[in-house]
Formats: C-alpha cells, sequence, structure tokens
DNA sequence: TGACAATACTGTGCTATATATAGTATAGTG
DNA sequence: CACTATACTATATATAGCACAGTATTGTCA
C-alpha cells in the first residue's frame, strides 16, 4: 500500500486538511449575523471557501454543542423551516483568541512560504 | 454532557485544529533542506509553530509514507543517528499546490474576519 | 401536469489523523 | 551520578471530516 497514492488524492486529502481549521474561524465569523445552513454555504462558496453540507451541518451542531453558537428554528411564511445560527458570548470569546491565533499562525507560515536568503 | 465545556479547552481544541492543516505545509516548506525531526520541531518552534513530538514523528513518517518525503538514517559521529527527511519531486509538487491553495484560502480568511461594511 | 433541480436539513458509519502516553537509548552537565 | 536534553519508536484512543443516504418542500420548465 506505501506509496501507492496517486498523487491528486493526496493532494486533495491535504488541501481539505489545510481548509478544516480555517473553516471554524470562518463560519464564527459569518456568524456575527444569524444564518442558516444552507445559506452559509452559500456565502461561503461565494468566498472561495467551498465546503459540503456533509462538513458544514456537522460543525454548526458541534459548535453549537461546544456552546459557541446558538440556534432556533424559523418559520418564515410561505418557506420551508431554517435552522439560524448565531454566535454566543462564549463564541465571541472564542472568535476573539482564534482571530489572533490566526494571524499569528498565517504571519509565520507566510514567512516560511515566502523565497528564502 | 452537552454544553458543559470549560472554555479554555473549546479553545485549545479549536486553536489546534487551526495549526494542524498549517502544519503539513509547514514541514514540506521546511524540508527543502534535509531535516530531522528534533531540529524541525526546534526551528518550527521558533517560528512560533510549536508542535508536540507525538504530532510531528507520526506526521513525518505519513508524508514519507505518501511520497513527499523520503529519509534515510544518517551517522554523523559521535552524536546518535538521526533520522534526516527531505522533500521529494512529487513532494515538491504538492508543496506548490498547497501553497497556492494556502494564498488564495487565508486571503478570503482575511477578508472575512476584516471589519464588516 | 409532471419531472427535475434547488432548497434545507437529519442521521449513520467509515476512515484518517492528532494526541496522549509510554518506552528506548545516548550525550552532556552540574 | 543523577538529571536534562536529545532523538526516536510504538500503541491506543478519541475526534471529526466526509461520503452517503434519506426526507421533504418549493420552484421551474416543457
Amino acid at each position: 500500500m506505501v506509496n501507492d497514492f496517486p498523487t491528486t488524492l493526496v493532494y486533495e486529502n491535504l488541501a481539505s486538511e489545510l481548509r478544516r481549521g480555517l473553516l471554524v474561524l470562518a463560519v464564527l465569523a459569518e456568524c456575527d449575523v444569524p444564518q442558516y445552513g444552507y445559506l452559509l454555504k452559500q456565502s461561503l462558496s461565494q468566498r472561495g471557501l467551498d465546503i459540503p453540507e456533509g462538513t458544514l451541518y456537522p460543525l454548526l451542531r458541534r459548535l453549537e454543542e461546544q456552546g459557541l453558537l446558538v440556534s432556533q428554528w424559523q418559520l418564515a411564511d410561505e418557506s420551508r423551516p431554517r435552522r439560524y445560527y448565531q454566535i454566543s458570548a462564549q463564541g465571541q470569546t472564542a472568535l476573539a483568541q482564534l482571530t489572533s491565533e490566526w494571524h499569528h499562525l498565517s504571519r509565520s507560515l507566510n514567512d516560511l512560504l515566502s523565497p528564502k536568503e
């Protein structure tokens, strides 16, 4: 099995790993305004962050379970019920910390990736 | 169990998730020059990317298994044997792709995190 | 009217992976 | 001579993305 990985598969895998951690930050940041899953998927996609439903919905539930998001069903007339998620106070604290960590990390990585001496 | 997470634990968790995907990129980039685990750990730590041994060593083996790194034992006299890892041709391709993906993602995320309209 | 795509979500199970933990062993230092 | 730093291996567990499948409604186009 060793070394039998098609290059594209390996790459896809690594790329999604890269994306993975950033999604939490992105979702938390977007949820400063109430959002429901499908809308979120689309707005993130527009920003270049494609995320499959199978990842997004579980992520939203997980973040709610951890107390970073709160949600409620909303029955706008004439439309399907939607579950709206919004960031909690706890979530805002986490978002602030994560954002600063993000800036730190991205700076480190950019240094590392920039052309060497 | 729901909602019983101490905030710090949740945060630690998310922060390490954030770091996780970036490590692969960082390691690949550093291995343009032969590196061994312990040295890598230290140079990354200096750059602000702390990575426990329990994460780094398995990562190196995994990347070699996937054909992105190659390694060999080296017995410098007077010192303990070290396993040196270096990026492979395949690895360089992956690194290039990942780097461009990284720039793309970090731009998206920075947009998202920057003050709103 | 009837089919098909888009919308909007839930649930289950697989697999990949980080991390904790423990263990081995040598070199240097006080 | 003990302790710390160095340098690595191995195993077990828990987490979480993602694929896949399912449900159901709304809108559209022919």
